[in-house]
Formats: C-alpha cells, sequence, structure tokens
DNA sequence: CGCCAGGGTAGAC
DNA sequence: GTCTACCATGGC
C-alpha cells in the first residue's frame, strides 16, 4: 500500500506522483487551471485549489478534505504491486510505465456526474465537454472559496426540477438534454441505483449491463464510468485510441479484434487492472496521435 | 472548404 | 446479428 500522510491541507505521499498529468488524463471533467499552479476543481460539492509540492499534494478548502482525496487518488490502493504485476505480465505495457511512470487512475466520488460527462462525451470533444458539464453544473448550489464562484454538481432530482426546457437552453447538441433527463428518472424511479453498482460485491458485468439500460450509454460509456466511478478496475473502455493502440502493439500484421472481442481480449490478457493498462494505451495513443498531427 | 472530435441509435437487410 | 446514415458544431 502506498504510505501516506494527511496534515493539515496537505497529503504526504511517500511515492511522488504527478497531479497535473493526472488531472489531464481527462478523466474528470471539472479541473479547470486557478492561480499559478494551482488547479481548481469541485469534489462532493466542494469547492478546492490543488497543487504539486514536494512528496505530495498541498490543496485548500474550506473542510478537511483528506478522506475524500485519498479515495479520489486510490492513494489507499498498492499501486507499486499493481503495476509490477501487469509489466510482469507485459513487456510492452511496462515499457508504457516508465514512460508514465506517475500515472494515476481517479476514483471519482460522484457516478451520477461521471454519467453525465460521458454521456456529454459522445460524439464530442474533450474539452466542449468539460464545457457542456459546466453548464449542466450551473443547475447546481453555489460554492465559494477564495473569491472563485463555482457549482456543486446538480443531483438527479435538482436535473428533474430544472425541467427540460432549462436544460434545453444549454444547447448541449444531439439530444444530449433529453438523455441526461431520462437517466435522472430512470434513477428517481429506482430502475438504476448508482450507489449500489458501486459496491464491491456487485460485479463489472452487472454494473455495465445496468448503466447501458439508458440511452446514450453504450459500450464504451459504460466501461468509462464503470471504470472510473464505480471502482470496476477491469473495465476496459474502447475508444478510437485505445482500438488503434491495440492494433499498433498487438496486432501489427493481422486484423485486430473489436467491439465486445477487444473488451474480452484485454481482460483475458490483462486480467483484473485491465482499466490501468487502457489508461496507458489510451494516454500514449494520444500523444502520440498529437504528435504527429503537429508534423503532419 | 474539408476534416475531425474519447460513439450511439434506429433502421434496413 | 451485422452494416450504415445520421446526429451538430467549433477549431484548425
Amino acid at each position: 500500500m502506498t504510505r501516506f500522510e494527511a496534515t493539515s491541507r496537505q497529503l504526504i505521499v511517500d511515492q511522488y506522483f504527478d497531479l497535473r498529468a493526472t488531472l489531464n488524463g481527462t478523466q474528470d471533467f471539472r479541473w479547470r487551471p486557478w492561480q499559478d499552479d494551482w488547479c481548481s476543481g469541485v469534489l462532493s460539492g466542494n469547492l478546492l485549489h490543488i497543487r504539486q509540492v514536494k512528496g505530495g499534494v498541498e490543496y485548500r478548502a474550506d473542510s478537511d478534505l483528506g478522506d475524500l482525496l485519498q479515495s479520489y487518488f486510490r492513494l489507499d490502493e498498492d499501486i507499486a504491486a499493481i503495476r509490477a504485476d501487469l509489466a510482469h505480465s507485459d513487456e510492452n505495457l511496462a515499457g508504457l510505465m516508465e514512460k508514465y511512470p506517475y500515472l494515476r487512475v481517479l476514483r471519482q466520488p460522484d457516478p451520477w456526474e461521471c454519467l453525465v460527462a460521458y454521456i456529454c462525451s459522445v460524439k464530442n470533444t474533450v474539452k466542449r465537454t468539460g464545457v457542456h458539464v459546466e453548464s449542466v453544473a450551473e443547475l447546481g448550489h453555489e460554492v465559494n472559496l477564495e473569491g472563485e464562484t463555482r457549482h456543486a454538481f446538480p443531483t438527479p432530482r435538482e436535473i428533474l426540477a430544472a425541467g427540460e426546457a432549462q436544460l434545453g437552453a444549454l444547447e448541449l447538441g444531439l439530444d444530449r438534454h433529453s438523455k441526461i433527463i431520462e437517466a435522472a428518472e430512470r434513477i428517481r424511479d429506482g430502475k438504476l441505483d448508482l450507489g449500489h453498482l458501486s459496491q464491491p460485491d456487485v460485479c463489472y458485468a452487472e454494473a455495465k449491463r445496468r448503466l447501458k439500460g439508458c440511452r446514450g450509454v453504450g459500450d464504451k460509456v459504460a466501461d468509462s464510468i464503470a471504470l472510473f466511478a464505480l471502482d470496476k478496475m477491469e473495465a476496459f473502455p474502447v475508444d478510437r485510441w485505445v482500438a488503434r493502440a491495440v492494433a499498433r502493439n498487438y496486432f501489427p500484421h493481422q486484423e485486430s479484434p473489436s467491439g465486445d472481442d477487444l473488451v474480452m481480449w484485454a481482460q483475458d490478457r490483462f486480467g483484473e487492472y485491465a482499466g490501468y493498462a487502457n489508461q496507458l494505451l489510451f494516454l500514449d495513443e494520444r500523444r502520440l496521435g498529437s504528435m504527429t498531427a503537429q508534423v503532419g
């Protein structure tokens, strides 16, 4: 287990990790730059400012968020053992872990916010998805810190209270607002219980199946929510970058599996921590893609 | 202008 | 079950 210590507004982590690289992993769309090297984010209704310091991270907030951040950054998890296990079984991943030694997968505290965010991410850019999520967040109550005003993410009940007209006025495009409302109704009606799905005794396959009951939630979106907010580390979200990374690294001279076959291949190969492998493959492929885009 | 952006759905076969 | 048109819009 990673040793850490929470002092007043600081988390001392014995294993240095890169806050900016982790937050920019685009798993949580609600982080933005604040002042100097500080970042601003809203976690479980708490507005906080956070930055990297030597040996850990430092934050400012109106209350003690040590436990919340410990969970968020997965400091309760033996990441060194997981990485050693993956490196031992896969040469390619070993190389990627040397290349990106400080990458972490976040454990987002609000699965509902994550669900809305990834509904918004469909056929969308990362940047505009963030804009859309912040637009929805304005329906939540205000939170303030050091002169900055942001909003807690609205509950399903608050979104339903706002109504179709107000959500439609956000101009999310692609009928996203009605997909969000339908998901909120499923939660209100008890057809979807995200808190239950996050429990350890609910398996990945069950959580994914339940999530896909929502319109606008297919394989990729369901896997993303399962991995980033429901603590299902074997989830393997496949977008065009991950599909390309697998094809390039593992099937250079033959046809790569696709769709469901690709997810099953990944779980067979990477095991219960396929999600870590997924993020390494995604990050590397995206970085290579943006580099070649600059050249070409 | 053309192309792409962390896909999913409904409809046709 | 598999394939396809379509969805809407800003940035480059």
